[in-house]
DNA sequence: AGGGTGAGTAGACACTGTCTACCCGCCGCC
DNA sequence: GGCGGCGGGTAGACAGTGTCTACTCACCCT
């Protein structure tokens, strides 16, 4: 009883974020968060009917913050299509090794494979974005092929680095390399 | 009491095998393996003192059994390295979608990042292939990088595909197009 | 004033993973 | 040939989880 008198809804939301970030996706119990936001373990029930549904809210956080840093970082939009995916690519990659808890959240496939989440509408604009940068970048191929290519190549160094076995196999210890690698396969090299 | 006097620990991971591929990797309780496997809950924990070993063992079968397709797929192995990588690709992709519970377990976070579990060393002969092919489709560029790429391309294809988002957004209905995308991007086009 | 209702509490239920005490049958050993 | 030990499995307890249901309680509107 402070000023946390804001909606309940929202305050399970902000304890999700903070408790992803904090100490990763296996936290995220429904008790814990009810704990930490002050509630019993029964009063989430009444916004979100289920566990899922509450993690699902939480995970579209995640692509609303992903989607601003995106737009942020491209700015005004003046720089090349070319740069300004590469642009994304970086904000991207950074944000996955540094929220490694709310990227994994926000790929589950339990929450990804239920339409009724709406984590599907809320990763579009992000996509939507890229594919038409990819069509500007590299006119006359099929953008949403090409960009598609592009994203899963994103995701997966995202994965794979997450847990060090890129590391390991490739021997560098940033992830530039990677990036750049997947960015001259799909886009063709720097200098056209 | 029949002709199941096979050991237990080979038995429970069979079980996972099935309960995986049947159910997904939700239905792999400890106390549920036990059932099926006609022992009492805390038999497993002779053999695999906590769950997460079990499931290890479990995705490493799932390792072995790509590592077999892929070796039996390349068979002799006198194809060109181009084709040899391509058939990698169906056939890891085949498996992946044909076998999605076991596929979401064999690249769980807490199992991979765990190096107590083996899951690296298990995963490591195919990747070794695969980098092997690489440098000589691809002589003069960095193969493990160019390798782990595209091993990322792959993967990020699989999981992305597994949810349905790349249908929707790619309006293709087979992953064939992906692949072929994901390989010439990374290898160049067909031919050179 | 008083009924109704939205919001949150508290307890039960089935289930999970882990830990511990027990038990039973088989093996080697003196 | 009896016997001790022990590998391999059982059964119960414990804390924790998600869901469901009965309930309370403050507030609002007429």
């Amino acid at each position: 009883m402070s000023e946390r008198h804001t909606g309940l809804r929202t305050r399970l939301i902000d304890v999700g974020v903070e408790l992803v970030t904090a100490e990763g996706v296996q936290a995220l119990s429904l008790r814990e968060i009810a704990r930490r936001a002050g509630v019993s373990h029964g009063a989430p029930r009444r916004y979100f009917p289920t566990h899922l549904e509450l993690l699902s809210a939480i995970a579209r956080r995640g692509f609303e913050e992903l989607a601003g840093r995106g737009v942020a970082a491209i700015g005004d939009g003046t720089a090349s299509p070319r740069e300004q995916i590469a642009t994304l690519g970086r904000v991207y990659l950074d944000f996955a090794l540094a929220n490694r808890g709310m990227h994994e959240l926000m790929f589950r496939h339990d929450l990804l494979e239920s339409n009724r989440l709406g984590l599907r509408e809320a990763s579009m604009p992000i996509f939507g974005l890229l594919v038409d940068l990819v069509g500007r970048a590299r006119p006359g191929v099929d953008a949403r092929l090409v960009a598609g290519a592009l994203l899963a190549n994103l995701y997966g160094i995202a994965q794979l680095w997450a847990w060090g076995s890129l590391q390991l196999t490739t021997g560098a210890d940033d992830f530039a390399p990677l990036l750049n690698a997947a960015l001259e396969a799909h886009l063709g090299s720097e200098e056209r």
